[in-house]
DNA sequence: CATGAATGAGTCTTCATTCAT
DNA sequence: CATGAATGAAGACTCATTCAT
């Protein structure tokens, strides 16, 4: 009964924290300002993790999480590879529940004091690039695709929301979504092409 | 007599403040001991930079400048298009003054409190940014690459050596020099096919 | 109920502000130091004023509410004005709960960084000045008085413990509680004597 | 040749430490600041003068000096003790010499963290006070004044410029000479009845 | 003598974390 | 379970003072 209570009190704190995390920054964003965007109180939130470092990680976890299904579902369908890099771009770009700028926080490379924190985010880390980079040696050895280090791959098609973020972020007039999704698919296609066999469309 | 004194004591801050800011990160770090890498008392610090985020950005002045004479020594030289993509990857990732992990630091510190700080920064990185843009467009100009987003391509070549990086960082053994340069040139490889004209070798 | 307990805390931090304050001077007084003459920590001091500077103001706050409400009691009574004058005196410097040296503060620390502070302590000082003021136009209104400036007598009134103050500060052997009551009932004939019409007792 | 030389820098940075110290305060006054304003190195100041309190005491000497001067010649020459009374409180706060406002210096009561210069301070104030009081002893025993506390009328003679400066600090419109000067009559007028024998003009 | 670059002791202030209620 | 008042470790920053030139 109060599981899931729990779970939703959990989700309400990681979802404040991915928007505070995201608005002003890992060090700027303090605890208090977590719970009060949670609407918990700021002891709630060490019940539920075990500091900020951890919450961070915790983060991590989940957007992995949410990344590994969206990747399921793309690489698993029966969509050609190139369909599926488009949508790979873009659906981390254009994720509904998911601000594409919390993203960055994936490839920023906050310094955790937490060594054993260190560890489980570079797992975390890991385990997504290799996640991609299979998807992307099932369609080498389709043979759609000249061959290439397909973690480094993996990590290039990561690395795109961060390309877009620079690339927004000197804008003085702020984001605009359609120039975001623009974006993804001018890369997706780069990135297509940089990599498809010569004569696949 | 005493301005040379000073440029390398600015100097010598400077690159201890590159060291420990990749070392630790930004906010790990303490000037304390950015002073103490540097050999100078704390204080120092203070005579030749307005604070910490202030030297930040100084720092990206630097590395900025460094950039940007690597882009015009590589761009206006006359070597073919691919091969200044090659040189520029791997340039940005193997400068022999600036270690290239450094270059993390461009996209690490979004968050800066002082506002007008936010605002040289943010200028310093179009000022590069666009100038790999007008690389980019002359050689588009000269028809060898497909038409595509100068500005959006020049983010993801700038992009790059956080790729590597991302790379890099799971990896358990650390950091490789031979792995590095190698992943320089597959990514070149990747990004010219992904942007040449097709049937341009 | 945690309201009384809140307000006793930061009563604890006001008083031993005042004390710390009084014996070692606004600047040399540290945060830590009244804090610990509190029985708080240090981070205690925050959660309740804004700041040290803030703190100062706080208590000219208090000071001031204190003052006006002798005043009100010694003004409002059916005394005459000479008991008034002598009272008002008196009761300055011999208020059981305030120590008069406190009120040296009121006069002491003009050089405030932070400008609305200083708008709100010229406020309170203001205020004060004018209630006794206002007695004093009463009492010159009834026809006791020779016509004066009346906030300027009231100013007058108010420095008299600083004058007693300087009048103790050169002696050696420290303050004497009885030379201060002589003094203040010496001072409080001077100026009776001095702002009487003629002919009055 | 030379020591008139040390003599005018010597008084030149005295000058500047007056006008700072009055302008912002003592603890806001930086030494830096001082030589700035006397057109002289920061170290210059250290080859004059032990240290900002040692600056700030041999101040008070000057301003001792100045006022024992004035005094002496205000209470030796033959004019009554009411013209003298003026004179004292109007001279005191209309020195061409002296910003009247440097005076709160005097009255001001800074905790001098060196024990010897709290001493050497106490014994100017005290020279100041006896010199004052002497001349009104003198005048009680001419028999012009009631008698009363000469030490303690002293200190409230030099108190004046305090009750000045309290008075204008509470004006938004800052200090109007005009109004300083009418304030000096009028405090002198109070004082002289307040302590003259009744019947004595 | 004069200077100002260099220094580091000393403080204020923030904020992650704890724990009594 | 939930809370937020209390805490103090940690760090940026200032400025009086020194000393090499």
């Amino acid at each position: 009964m109060r599981d899931p209570i729990g779970r939703i009190k959990r989700q309400r704190i990681l979802d404040a924290a991915m928007h505070v995390f995201s608005e002003r920054g890992f060090h700027h964003a303090t605890v208090s300002e977590i719970a009060r965007a949670a609407h918990v109180g700021k002891g709630t939130v060490y019940l539920y993790f075990d500091g900020k470092e951890n919450l961070l990680v915790s983060l991590f976890d989940v957007l992995a999480d949410r990344l590994l299904a969206t990747l399921d579902r793309i690489l698993d369908d029966g969509s050609s590879l190139r369909e599926a890099v488009y949508r790979l771009v873009g659906e981390q770009v254009d994720d509904g529940t998911t601000n594409w700028q919390t993203l960055r926080l994936l490839s920023q490379q906050p310094f955790l004091a937490n060594l054993s924190l260190q560890q489980t985010k570079r797992a975390l880390v890991r385990r997504v690039i290799e996640r991609v980079a299979n998807g992307v040696r099932a369609a080498m050895n389709r043979g759609r695709l000249r061959p290439c280090d397909a973690n480094l791959f993996a990590c290039l098609l990561l690395s795109l929301p961060g390309v877009i973020s620079l690339h927004e972020s000197v804008k003085p007039e702020g984001t605009m979504p359609e120039r975001v999704s623009r974006a993804a698919a001018e890369l997706a296609d780069v990135l297509w092409n940089g990599i498809k066999k010569e004569g696949t469309p």
